[in-house]
DNA sequence: TTACTGTATATTGGATCCACGATACAATGC
DNA sequence: GCATTGTATCGTGGATCCAATATACAGTAA
């Protein structure tokens, strides 16, 4: 007889180490924890309803990961970026990424560039800056998936994850939205016609590009770094 | 008065979850411990001395960066790579080393030149095989020392763990140490005439012919594999 | 006043204890 | 015999408790 009830993986629930993990890491990256801000023990397990232990799990995850740091007997800190590891980071997923898009187009489904497209226009029609980062994430996975380089991807987005905070800031703050989704149009473009050499340079210039419009944002106003909104609410 | 004694900073004083994690992170990339080994909490706690906490630690420290693998109440495993996931590392160090190399030619001193010779030297005189890994390490580092790219660095040593316990057993069986030295000699001789362009070439061609070299063993004695199939985690 | 010392408090690192899930195997019913 | 169920045991995930360190500040002596 065939078991007439949804097969579910019960193992894989999330532990309360997961659900901690997840959502500070949530908040470091979209910028609503700043940088520096100090992440007490006692003051998560209360706020997650547990206790120390998987609290504790979860910061030392996050340090692995350099979203957070700690500071023997001191405690665990938000992890800022200077410029410099910004640019260097930015340099590190241009020259990564440009050989992901060029080895997934040799593969590439016409069902994966489909649905790149429905990303495309999601990411232009979005209003709301807080999605920005997500869609625009989706948008470039999509096109990585059948790339056959998980590892590469996953290095990716590690080093994603440390920058897009400051990366997103910019592009709200510097109106260089439309810049951007003519550039996500053009990497489409370039991948629909299967063009390996366009869309691996359009992507590595998307990148770059992001980086010296942040830079230059900066310098002309360089007290725009600190007006990162303060909220320190978690989850 | 100036202070007569050693100046030292105590608070960088290891903790009991660092030295667990040293330790058990040696034994995994020299391949000690072989892939698929269970790592009991309560028996590696016995045998450091200490509780399960700092153990507990070092093992999630481990899983983030893919040593070991964790099922949900069945523990921790040391995490095996398949031949295609060695392969792919193999392909992002090339890419990224070749990179790294170029770069650190632009501003490498005298000083680290010479540095590099000695440990080109030292890889070559060494007959011992558990001293290749750290011996190569040294070589290659010593150059991109001074690349300014921190995090490309980290980067390649984060995947070089990896795989550096497969790639030396081959180095061994195979005798390709011969070959191995000449590499090294040839890098190390572009470096010190400054070609970029040949260093990062020649850089690329070792790190993938070394994988070359031990994918064709591993055909001719398949018996040789300790290779285990996982689904590693992110490093 | 000023520099040093001692104490109170906050917070982390580690140890111990408990509860739940997983496995192995004996017991039961057919 | 064979499948199912109950139970004993083991190991992990999490909670609680204790120890050690850091900061703040009050007190004391020159």
């Amino acid at each position: 007889m065939p078991m007439k009830i949804v097969k579910v993986d019960a193992s894989a629930a999330p532990s309360a180490a997961d659900v901690v993990f997840e959502s500070i890491r949530r908040a470091v990256i979209t910028g609503d924890l700043p940088d520096g801000h100090a992440l007490r023990q006692e003051e998560l397990a209360r706020h997650f309803n547990t206790s120390r232990i998987p609290v504790r799990e979860a910061l030392t995850r996050l340090e692995q990961h350099g979203l957070v740091q700690i500071k023997r007997h001191h405690g665990y800190t938000v992890a800022g970026l200077t410029r410099e590891q910004i640019g260097e980071i930015c340099r590190f997923r241009a020259l990564l990424e440009g050989e992901i898009v060029a080895q997934a187009l040799v593969r590439i489904s016409d069902t994966a560039l489909a649905q790149a497209k429905r990303c495309c226009e999601a990411f232009a029609k979005e209003r709301d800056p807080v999605r920005w980062g997500d869609l625009n994430r989706d948008f470039h996975y999509t096109l990585y998936r059948e790339s056959n380089m998980p590892y590469h991807v996953a290095a990716v987005y590690n080093a994603l994850e440390k920058t897009e905070r400051y990366l997103v800031d910019q592009l709200r703050i510097a109106h260089s939205m439309t810049r951007a989704r003519a550039e996500h149009k053009a990497i489409l473009d370039a991948c629909i016609a299967r063009d390996a050499k366009t869309a691996a340079r359009l992507t590595r210039e998307h990148i770059l590009g992001a980086y010296e419009r942040f830079t230059d944002f900066l310098d002309q106003h360089p007290e725009a770094s600190k007006l990162r909104a303060t909220a320190s609410a978690v989850g």
